[in-house]
This record gives structure tokens, sequence and C-alpha cells, in this order.
DNA sequence: TTAGAGTTGATTTT
DNA sequence: AAAATCAACTCTAA
């Protein structure tokens, strides 16, 4: 019994695919060695749903419905990578449990007689890393293999936060970030596909595990999950892995031949206000990556048209790790130097950038303690919030009385998505802008309602956005009826996500207040009756926060000066 | 110590 | 369409 042949569990979180998987593909290297080649392990592809995130309170149904379609997706192409005498157990490859890893893990390492564990690192969100650690740590006692890669970014984080400085302090500008790279070069090349015929798995693992835990014999649905049914339209594309490198090469070839649009991507140019649309001739064309693989690939002939804003709308695939930040980076690279021959826009406000910029909030993420919060978070300004309930509803509800930023709130609440400049405008309206309500306060919003909340790079935007961090300049705000106008003058956005102001001339559709009763009674919308009136003066709301984020911001400097004088006086009498 | 830079402001002037 | 002005932030590099 005890030369029987083990298994090993390969446990996805984040990077649901079988493309650029270190974890996946060591597995399956390690359960082909094993035995002298005669006999090889067996591979349990595990993904565990815990309920503590698994609620509409913590994970908003959009989202939720994304996971869910991507672990559909990773249970197809795992079934790609089955070994001929698992052909019956195709649709099946995946093990989904519902509970909590340290109760689920230690049971399916006894059933199974389970060798070693492999995963992808978790390294900046504390829950997760606090999982891990648990994890590992009854993973010795059991006197199980743990084997962990850093596969989700671009570098292995503490790797570039010990390049960063001496300290593993991050740096706290693009320009610093970027000498940082310039030191160490290319980030790693992806990992080979795992070959076909190369998992050997067990049949209906789930059965054995379904007496102690929720087990759904395949992939759980929202109302097996307790979500009570909404709607549900975010316009970005299903979920998985499949439908991500598609998405991932539309974009790239975006703009026909020429790849115009990567070649002029510029990022502050792009329009928060443009709704998503099929695009003529996007998602057609091939990039050269996938001009070499088109002799072995298939695609289905009746795939359902790309529907694109502005951006791409990748961020949810790269939350979940279903297009490999790696994968993208490379076929990007690609495109820009053989193809346009370095003739594009440059990082920081290219798509490049974008990659980087993700990178850049993962460092800080990384190297900074308490970056979920203010108090106690040393990149942090400390700034007096107001704490006002009302307030705070009346913004997440799409109830401010300013069309734009409630119908870009009405957008992330229906879709679970807004362009990054809507995100910037009803960000700096909650906090420094007009209501001076704390930055943690949008996080919890957005980190429940967007299909790509991503905690590196909430916490790190909202402490741009509301000056706290990376950012400063406060007197700098975003006008909450005047910013969408140069983008979308007759108000199209605004129209489609509040259809109360669709017969409201252009005119008006930004500050409907202002249009005389008459025309308000003409275009069905009367203000204070159909639609709310402006909660705030923006004129003196601004200039009362620009007041306040000044006090803050020298109460901060005479705090620092007073230890920086304390220091030099040592240094003196030194 | 200081000049210059910083992905994405608004408004007015040229 | 581009530049100047508003009032003036912090970080970096010299």
């Amino acid at each position: 019994m005890g030369n029987e042949a083990t298994t090993s569990i390969v446990w996805f979180r984040k990077g649901l695919r079988i493309h650029d998987n270190p974890a996946l593909s060591e597995a399956l290297i390690d359960a082909k060695n094993f035995g002298g080649g005669d006999e090889s392990k067996k591979v349990l592809p595990l993904f565990i749903l815990d309920p503590w995130f698994c609620n509409e309170k913590s994970v908003g149904a959009n989202r939720m419905n994304f996971l869910l379609q991507s672990l559909t997706n990773l249970n197809e192409n795992l079934g790609s990578l089955l070994s001929i005498e698992n052909v019956n157990d195709a649709n099946n490859c995946l093990t989904v449990v519902q509970g909590k890893p340290k109760d689920v893990l230690p049971n399916v390492i006894k059933k199974f007689n389970v060798s070693s564990v492999y995963f992808e690192k978790e390294q900046v969100e504390p829950f997760g890393k606090q999982r891990d650690e648990e994890i590992i740590e009854m993973c010795k006692k059991l006197n199980v293999d743990v084997n962990t890669y850093a596969s989700h970014t671009l570098y292995d984080q503490e790797f570039l936060l010990s390049k960063a400085s001496a300290k593993g302090i991050p740096p706290s500008t693009m320009g610093a970030f970027q000498k940082v790279l310039a030191n160490v070069g290319e980030p790693p090349s992806p990992v080979p596909e795992p070959p076909k015929n190369s998992l050997r798995v067990i049949p209906n693992a789930g059965d054995a595990l379904s007496k102690e835990f929720k087990y759904a014999n395949g992939i759980p649905t929202l109302e097996d999950l307790g979500y009570k049914a909404k709607s549900l339209s975010f316009k970005g594309g299903k979920g998985g892995e499949t439908e991500g490198l598609r998405r991932m090469r539309g974009a790239l070839c975006r703009g026909g031949d020429g790849y115009k649009y990567v070649q002029e991507f510029d990022k502050p140019q792009s329009s928060p206000c443009q709704l998503f649309a099929k695009e003529k001739g996007s998602g057609k064309a091939l990039n050269p990556f996938e001009m070499a693989k088109k002799a072995s690939s298939s695609s289905s002939p009746k795939e359902e048209s790309l529907l694109w804003p502005s951006t791409t709308a990748l961020s949810p695939h790269l939350k979940f790790g279903t297009v490999s930040v790696r994968q993208f980076y490379f076929e990007l690279q690609d495109i820009l130097k053989n193809e346009l021959k370095g003739k594009h826009t440059n990082p920081p406000t290219s798509l490049m950038g974008q990659i980087l910029w993700r990178e850049f909030y993962y460092v800080n993420a990384c190297g900074t303690p308490n970056y979920d919060k203010m108090v106690g978070n040393r990149i942090c300004k400390q700034i007096k919030w107001k704490h006002d309930p009302e307030n705070l509803a009346k913004w997440e509800n799409a109830q401010t009385g300013f069309p734009w930023i409630d119908a870009a709130m009405t957008q992330l609440k229906e879709e679970g998505w807004m362009h990054h400049l809507a995100r910037h405008a009803v960000a700096c309206f909650l906090t420094r802008g007009d209501l001076f309500i704390s930055w943690e306060e949008g996080a919890r919003v957005f980190d429940r309602d967007l299909v790509d909340a991503d905690w590196a790079l909430n916490n790190g935007n909202w402490m741009w956005l509301s000056a706290s961090s990376f950012f400063y300049q406060y007197f700098r705000v975003y006008g909450p009826h005047s910013f969408a106008k140069k983008y979308d003058k007759e108000g199209a956005y605004v129209k489609h996500f509040l259809p109360v102001l669709k017969d409201m001339p252009s005119k008006y559709v930004y500050e409907p207040w202002t249009a005389p009763l008459e025309v308000q009674k003409k275009a069905g919308c009367i203000v204070g009756v159909d639609y709310p009136k402006p909660m705030v003066d923006h004129a003196i709301a601004s200039k009362q926060c620009m007041a306040w984020m000044n006090e803050a911001y020298a109460a901060g400097k005479e705090k620092k000066s007073g230890g920086e004088e304390k220091s030099n006086k040592k240094a003196k009498t030194k």
C-alpha cells in the first residue's frame, strides 16, 4: 500500500488557465517522472469556493458570474489535456468544492494519498497571504511537498522589491519604477503549454468529498451560491481563458492591418463615455503569434462578436489570470518591435504603459503594510475625512444629482465596469473633490461591484485619486458637470444610463437644474421630482475640500519637519 | 537647496 | 487647437 502511486493537487485560485501556468506545468512534469516513467502520478485540479467571498456582499453578481464562467472554461481546457484512459472524465476534471481551504485541503490530502501541492503564490493580498501561510504550515505537518510560483504578475514581487531599494521600499513614481525595470531586464517568458495526453485525473474525485463538503458535481450556478437572480450585463465578454485570449488578440489587432489601435493607444485621450459596441473587422485579424499557431488551433465557427469600449476591457481577465500578463506582454512586445518597428506611443500612456501601471501598483502593495487603510499606512496622507453615511449612500446609489457621476455609478452597478477616467471622476467626487468622504469607503464599493476588482490596483488608485499618495495636485479637481463634456458633447453616455434624461436638450444634460422649468417639463424630467437636485454646489464644495486638503497636508508637513529637525540635530551633534 | 517633472483639470486667451 | 493662467502639491535628481 505504501508504494502505490500518489497524487498531486494543483490548487487554482487566480491563474484560471492552462497557458503559461507554471504550477500546472510543473505538476504535470513531476507526475510523468514519478515512478521512473512506468507509472505516472495522478493530478487533482482543485478550486475551493470559500464562503468568505462567495456571497453577494463581498463579490457582486457580475464578478461571481465571470468567475463561474472562468471555472467552466478551465474545466473544458483541462479536458483537452486529459490522458486517453480518462476519456470519460472530460466533463469533470476540475473539482470544485465549497468550504474553507484549511478544512478542505487536509481532507483531500488524506483521501487521495496526496504527496505534493502546487499553486500560484499570493504575494500581495493580506487575506490570501495568511491563508497560504496556514496551508503551507499544514502541509509541512502532513509531510506534503508544497511548490509555489509567482505567475500572476510580470515579475516575482519580492524580487522586484529587492531590486527597488536595499530596504525594500517600493518606487513611488512611475519614473523611478521604470528605472528599476531597466535594471532588472525582461520578465520571465511564458512556460510552454502542457502537451495533450499529459493529465491523469482521479475519476469523480469530487464525489468522495461530497459527504463533508458542498460539492456540485460540476460548476455551481449563481443560484447554487445563494445569489438572487439579477441582471447580468457585463459587456466585455464571458469569463474564461478561451474568451480571454480571443479578446487579447482581438485587442492587439484592433484597427485592422497596421496595428493602428496598439500604435496609437494613448490612455488620457480614450473616451470614458464610449459605450461597448461592435467594431468593424476587430477580433478577426490574427496577430503574429496566432499566425504561427494557426495550423494546430481550431476556432469555433459560431463565435460571438466582441464588444469594445475605448480601452481593451481585458482587466477582468488579468484579475482572474484567465489571460497571463506575461503572455500579453510578449505578444504586445512582438508587435511593437517587429510589426511597428518602434513607431508607436510609449509608456506610461501607451498600452504597454497600462501593463506597467499594474506592476507598479503590485510592487507598492507588496512593499506597503496596511496598504488598504489610511491609518498605519506609510505612504498615505492622514486626512480627516467626513463620516457621512447619507452622502455616501447617495453617491453609491447614483443619486448625486450630477448626471455624469450618476451615469457612471449606474454603469458600475449594472455592468460591473467603468472606463478608468469615469472611475477617476466618481472617486474624485466622493473624496477630495466634493463630498470629502474617505477613499476607503469608495474602495469598498468598487471592490464589491467591479468585475475586474483587484486589491492592489483598487486601493492604489483610490489613494491616487484622493491625493492620499502617488498624486498630490489636489487643486486639480474633476468637474462633475464639465469633465465628460469634452468627450461626449451630446451626452449620449448619460442618456444611455439615465433614461430619465433622454429627452433633455444636450445643452442642459450635464446640468439639468439649469434648464428653464418649461424645458424640464417638455423633456419629462423635472429636477427635484424625476431626477435629484445636485447634492452640493460644486464651486463651493470643491473650494472647501481644497482648504481641508491644504490643512491636512500642512499638518502632515509639520509632523514630518519636526521629526527631521530632530534627526538633523542628531546629525550635527555627531 | 532648487529646478523640473508628474499618464488623464478647468477656464480663458491666443 | 494650442498656450497661458489659475495657485501651488510632492518627488527626484542634480
